[in-house]
DNA sequence: CTGAAAGCGCTTACAG
DNA sequence: CTGAAAGCGCTTACAG
């Protein structure tokens, strides 16, 4: 802007030292003769002044603000960790800003959000393999990638565990889960879960896990998969709410009825579950704690620490219509 | 950081003056001897040099990155308009940095995302009031506010348009709309575009329109005033996609089958509209454009510029099995 | 072909 | 209580 009105402009016009402007603008606790006070903030205020975050940024090395980087924003999941980072920043007086990096390729994404724009930088999704390369603090979000140690993640182990669990509680013994794609390390943790509370519970396996990808489709293809196999079930777990609507979609067309015949819980929760019929039973995880938390472990421990955290509470069973007492 | 390599030190490595390092490694077209060229890329290389936006912006007076402001992540709308702009703006090199600002109060926002860090601000949401004392160039997007010649907009007329005219092909003569909250300006040019075309095909008014906050709870309360109401129809046009479903659920439990005894249409697309059952015919808008479009206006125009922009392509019906011929 | 200098708008010791 | 000066890391005329 032409007209920019800076701390020199309102100086001249309260006819003192900019560095004076400075201390008083900001608030800080100077001792500085009411009448000068006074005029300093009138002149401010008629020239309209606005501090230049950029300025500030380059002198005192802070930038204000954080960067999260996701996948895609066209996810619920994602949506709640960006609410809870931006509260957690806003607490800072840190500006959020959230980007999917569409259109970028890896290097110009990497020198565009590099370059002391952020403070810190919350990963939930985009290249993994440059992370070395960055030069900004960085943390993990829901994504733990082994040799990184830089991570907090949900408790998707108890997330399966407690999958399970209420289906075992309603009298099921034989119960699929229809996972997540190979590559990401959250559907690895909530197989594992599943597979330690099947155990526990003492239910035979019911043969190799099956992939519902994360997506619609994939579920649908998943259980309609499970159900060309022949094998005999009575509950599901689903890694996520998009597959677990895919495999119930599925079921339905085969006739299965849900929950008198079959039983779905997924894990996460949001609207969509609400929406589909019957309405689905899920396990809430804490996605906005988790965004939360991020923020403020990037924002207190130093950028070359070590951390590994888990974010377990607030978990629960948030019981709708797509489980019943095993058939 | 405290190692921060800046043009200096590559310089001092290279053994040349900074400016010819600056020259040098932001591809100018500058005439240099080969052998000194290959030094200081070899230099910037091995030290690790990455520029730093901040200072470069403060010099150029060009911020290189673009903010989006919404109300909420957690809306398939935003989402596609997101992806729309982030592609845009990438596309001159520019990052697109999205925001809620969840937890921010106004003025802080104000003071956040006006000082230099952004080129541009894409509005589509936030406080409206304080538009006037932003000092970089904005642009309403899906949104217009009187007095505010800097918007563009989707045709939301012509999308109650296209969807009344596919339920009178259908043979609908009864139709009622399911609107948008009282303040939402694409609320009131959906509802004049249904009233347009109702009266162009001569169909009787059904009563005032009744508002479904554009949310699934308000959808299913203004189906069931509806009905309470005891006018008949058979033909329903929800002014967006989650009052839609809340429609469509009311009408359900309310023992009307769709598309047998009701046929709904709904306003915007997404993922959603397959989950449901029956699955819904809505009218696509062009939201990804809008989001790139609203990009594309911000950095061509000049900030005080008039502009009043409908993004009218494309824009078609998605046919699926919440409509059919009038009972 | 390369260098020296000024300056973007701030903040922060250091003086007085 | 207030001011003068240096400097954050760059870019860009201007010299040579």
């Amino acid at each position: 802007m032409s007209d920019r009105v800076t701390l020199v402009d309102v100086a001249r016009a309260a006819e003192v030292d900019v560095s004076l402007v400075s201390r008083v603008l900001r608030g800080q606790q100077v001792k500085v003769r009411d009448e000068t006070r006074t005029r300093i903030l009138d002149q401010a205020q008629r020239l309209g002044y606005r501090p230049h975050a950029i300025a500030r940024s380059l002198k005192t090395a802070k930038a204000g603000a954080f960067g999260l980087v996701i996948p895609t924003f066209d996810n619920p999941v994602f949506a709640q960790i960006i609410m809870g980072a931006e509260a957690a920043a806003a607490q800072l007086n840190c500006v959020m800003m959230t980007t999917s990096g569409e259109g970028w390729s890896r290097n110009n994404w990497l020198e565009a959000l590099d370059g002391g724009r952020v403070d810190g930088l919350l990963i939930a999704g985009g290249p993994t393999l440059e992370l070395a390369n960055l030069r900004v603090p960085y943390l993990l979000v829901n994504r733990a990638v082994p040799g990184i140690d830089r991570s907090v993640v949900l408790d998707d182990e108890k997330a399966s565990r407690m999958a399970v669990d209420h289906l075992v509680e309603l009298g099921h013994r034989r119960i699929v889960f229809v996972g997540g794609p190979a590559g990401a390390d959250t559907a690895n943790r909530r197989l594992a879960g599943f597979e330690s509370a099947r155990i526990r519970a003492g239910l035979e396996s019911l043969g190799d896990p099956v992939s519902g990808n994360y997506t619609v489709a994939g579920g649908r293809l998943a259980m309609q998969r499970i159900l060309t196999s022949g094998m005999t079930f009575t509950g599901v777990v689903a890694a996520n709410l998009p597959s677990a609507v895919g495999a119930l979609q599925a079921a339905q067309e085969a006739g299965l009825h849900v929950p008198e015949r079959v039983s779905i819980v997924a894990i996460h929760d949001a609207e969509i579950a609400e929406i589909v019929q019957p309405r689905l039973t899920t396990i809430q995880m804490p996605l906005t704690q988790l965004g939360a938390r991020g923020i403020e472990l990037l924002s207190t421990i130093p950028p070359s620490a070590e951390v590994n955290e888990v974010v377990g509470q607030p978990m629960r069973l948030v019981l709708r219509d797509s489980t019943g007492t095993a058939p």
